[in-house]
RNA sequence: GCGAACGUAGCUCAGUGGUAGAGCGCUCGGUUGUGGUCCGAGUGGUCGUGGGUUCGAUCCCCAUCGUUCGCCCCA
């Protein structure tokens, strides 16, 4: 009888500890972020129930769905009550919506949790992944200063994580849909089509793009789509892209058009006054996203030393979050971080390593000395410094190493020549060196090291 | 849901129609209180599973399962 082959289910990431431990500073730093902006931390369960979450049926999203069942309904022939969340999106309509009453508005909320999607394998996705959104949510209205604050949070958030130049790039749909309204496109469900187009522009290519928008379900025109994609080919000037759009606006473009083009300025004119420097964001009219729920401003955000990651971070404004569960109108703007993701790539590009532990070890050299240990230990949690004893006594070499593996940076060596002269020593695995000191010096040594 | 590639040691992979190899890893050792590095020894696989062709299959054929990559969509 063999046993069964341990193995994770495709499509998670599961990490070792080290790994883990950096996953960790991540969450921490994003969460760090979000904090510093005001924004209040909600949870929800991983599973709503069925008839909550899959509210705009035959989408994409719910293909992907995993529904919940227990054991007993499923002999029982019933169809599931629940179903795993696939985003934070729906959650926070429904929680918004549920508790209207109980919430200060403008209500701020970070959401750190897992979401689950029943994807086909591929790179960079995962079937279990964590997503790390931020919604600001109003009572009827919500200012457009509020699409200015997203950037600059995740500006700051970016800044922190350190992993190299960003750029979030930034668009209004209105802008899109306005433009294709004034060259002739009324039909709706062409211009959802068009604009999905364009979104590929920087993956297939411009040729590409103008055969697809000139194909019969779309049928542009070859001109009038050509003249599209000079504008929405990102690059230049930032102003001077606005200023052209606004003369085009003024020059027999559509209400819609102008609307976009004075949203999207104000925007930007509010993400430089909250110190989001030029460098780090881009406007660009092939961000589209998707989603049919954003309405205006959209964000994407990409690191510029690895566009193969794809967006790491995007998001954008929307009307009405939670029509299906309340009559009150409420408009949000938000943005989800994948870090997942995120995380999986950087660590394959070499970007996020295994984290060393701040743990410092107390070994046993000596099984005389046990007592000692235990109170050097004690003595060290005391002045607010992580120690691990070595419980278990054996060969000094093998505890070492057991250091090493751990990822444990500081070993402390107490032998009984040490303990004769009231001193420890504290050998560095990682820099190789060693050092006796006093024992009345070792906490504040180690705080000064451990940084 | 559609399309493609690949399944050989714990991992990364070589290999041949006549019942298998490397590197890395792992374990132990290189005596007194020093990990990683270095040196030495050891440990390793019904060649994914089932069937077919063959005197004989890890290799050829079919199926199946699994993994990976792309499309759709998306973090």
């Amino acid at each position: 009888m063999s046993p069964i082959q341990p193995k994770t289910p495709p499509g998670v990431m599961e990490l070792l500890p080290r790994d883990q431990v950096a996953f960790q500073r991540v969450l921490d730093t994003i969460r760090r972020g979000y904090e510093r902006f005001g924004f209040l931390p909600v949870e929800t369960p991983v599973f709503e129930l069925v008839d909550v979450l899959l509210t705009k049926s035959g989408g994409e999203t719910e293909k992907q769905v995993y529904f919940v069942q227990s054991t007993g309904a499923l002999q029982q022939g019933k169809k599931p009550e629940l179903a795993l969340r696939f985003d934070l999106t729906v959650p926070l309509a429904r929680y918004v919506a549920e508790h209207e009453h109980e919430l200060a508005f403008p209500f701020r909320r970070y959401q750190m949790q897992r979401v689950y999607r029943g994807e086909r394998n591929q790179k960079g996705r995962f079937r279990e992944f964590y997503q790390c959104d931020i919604d600001v949510i109003g009572k009827d209205s919500l200012p457009l200063a509020f699409d200015a604050e997203i950037p600059a949070v995740i500006h700051h958030v970016f800044t922190e994580l350190d992993v190299g130049a960003f750029t979030i790039r930034i668009n209004n749909r209105k802008i899109l849909q306005g433009l294709l309204e004034g060259m002739g496109l009324g039909d709706e469900n062409a211009r959802m089509l068009a604009l999905r187009e364009i979104d590929k522009l920087p993956k297939i290519g411009r040729d590409q793009v103008l055969a697809n928008l000139s194909a019969p379900e779309i049928g542009m025109a070859d001109e009038t789509a050509s003249r599209l994609l000079d504008l929405a080919t990102p690059g230049g000037d930032q102003d001077h892209l606005l200023g052209r759009l606004r003369d085009l606006a003024r020059d027999g473009g559509t209400p819609l058009l102008a609307e976009g083009v004075e949203e999207l300025a104000s925007v930007v004119e509010g993400m430089r006054a909250l110190g989001v420097p030029d460098r780090n964001f881009a406007i660009d009219l092939t961000i589209t996203r998707g989603l049919d729920y954003y309405t205006g401003t959209v964000y994407e955000t990409f690191l510029n030393d690895y566009p193969g990651i794809g967006s790491v971070c995007s998001g954008g404004r929307y009307e009405n979050l939670a029509s299906h569960y309340t009559k009150s109108r409420l408009p949000g703007v938000g943005i989800s971080i994948g870090v997942t993701r995120l995380f999986y790539q950087l660590r394959e590009a070499g970007l996020i390593k295994p984290a060393t532990s701040r743990t410092v070890l107390v070994t046993q050299m000596d099984e005389q000395l046990r007592t000692d240990y235990y109170r050097l230990a004690a003595e060290l949690r005391a002045a607010g410094i992580d120690t691990e004893i070595h419980l278990e006594p054996a060969k000094i070499a093998r505890q070492l190493k057991y250091a090493d593996r751990a990822g444990i940076r500081f070993v402390l060596l107490m032998g009984s020549d040490e303990a004769a002269r009231g001193t420890v020593t504290v050998k560095d695995l990682a820099e190789g060196g060693q050092q006796e000191m006093p024992r009345a010096d070792l906490a504040a040594h180690l705080r000064a090291r451990l940084g």
